[in-house]
DNA sequence: GTTGAATAGTACGATATCGTATCATATATA
DNA sequence: TATATATGATACGATATCGTACTATTCAAC
């Protein structure tokens, strides 16, 4: 406990984010299939965990990607037979966004190699470390979502 | 009810990091001008706030970024003079990276910008949250950079 | 000094990212 | 119904990212 809170700290914090992002996509994109990105498994990995059904527009909010690059992502995964997209019975000017049987073997394949990790992870980076940070993480990226959503304007009023 | 650990906790925690990264770095986008990339951002900031002088490689290490990559980020920063590449006296296959004035005056714009961010910021996203989280993750990250280091041997990790 | 291996930086090509423009559909208003 | 506006997705172009191959220099062995 040796710093007290300053200003400098958003930097430092920020940074730290941006590292551990960098450490951990490097981590996740060894156990990937050669053709896989990262951002397709998030996606699919989201589909399955989360839920499918979602329209593209849904996802590229929920990734805080803009919307032609969920698009790219997506005509990626659906050229591979990963996914699968249909008309969204709701909506005429939308889809839906569905995993398909192949999508989830392609995902177990990637668990399965990367089963070995985790052992590994927790060895080294407790459980109890991450949980221990995951819900103040969660609490700030609320915040900052919040923020971005009532953001002043940049230059359409303030001139 | 909150959560006990599990291991599907770490895949909400890269998560999470990841979200907060796309946050940050969109937030830090619209203060920068408009032909400075974040990524260009944050080494001439490293120059300032860190050291200068350091060779191109030694920056591409510790952003965590292939050399390639740092390589074109540096002769943006060139072309537009925020930075100046100079002979390495104690290596001539290596360069030294310095800030240039124009570099630390596009900086401190830059900083000046960013100024009245610092108190919304500390209005929604208080600092001692910031704090609280800081050194957890600074272990987080030096575990995993230690854990990348120590790899077992996924083919040929050479270099 | 010569040779061979290792290392720093870069050129180049493939692909990812993302802003703008465009098209199709939906919604609001009269 | 007809028209204007808003919204979801995509085509396209500019640039960022990154792997491979290459050049120049250094270092080790002789």
């Amino acid at each position: 406990m040796t710093d007290k809170p300053h200003p400098g700290m958003y930097f430092e914090f920020f940074n730290e984010i941006g590292i551990i992002n960098q450490l951990a996509r490097a981590m996740l994109e060894k156990k990937l299939p050669a053709e896989m990105t990262v951002h397709q498994f998030t996606v699919i990995n989201h589909l399955m965990r989360v839920r499918d059904g979602q329209t593209p527009l849904f996802l590229s909010r929920a990734f805080q990607v803009p919307k032609t690059t969920m698009s790219h992502t997506l005509s990626g995964l659906e050229k591979r037979d990963l996914i699968r997209l249909g008309p969204n019975p709701e909506d005429g000017r939308s889809k839906c966004v569905w995993i398909t049987d192949k999508g989830r073997a392609v995902l177990a394949g990637v668990f399965e190699k990367m089963g070995p990790e985790i052992p590994r992870l927790m060895e080294h980076l407790p459980l109890d470390a991450v949980a221990a940070v995951l819900p103040q993480l969660n609490e700030i990226r609320k915040i900052m979502d919040a923020m971005r959503d009532n953001e002043p304007d940049e230059g359409a009023s303030g001139g």
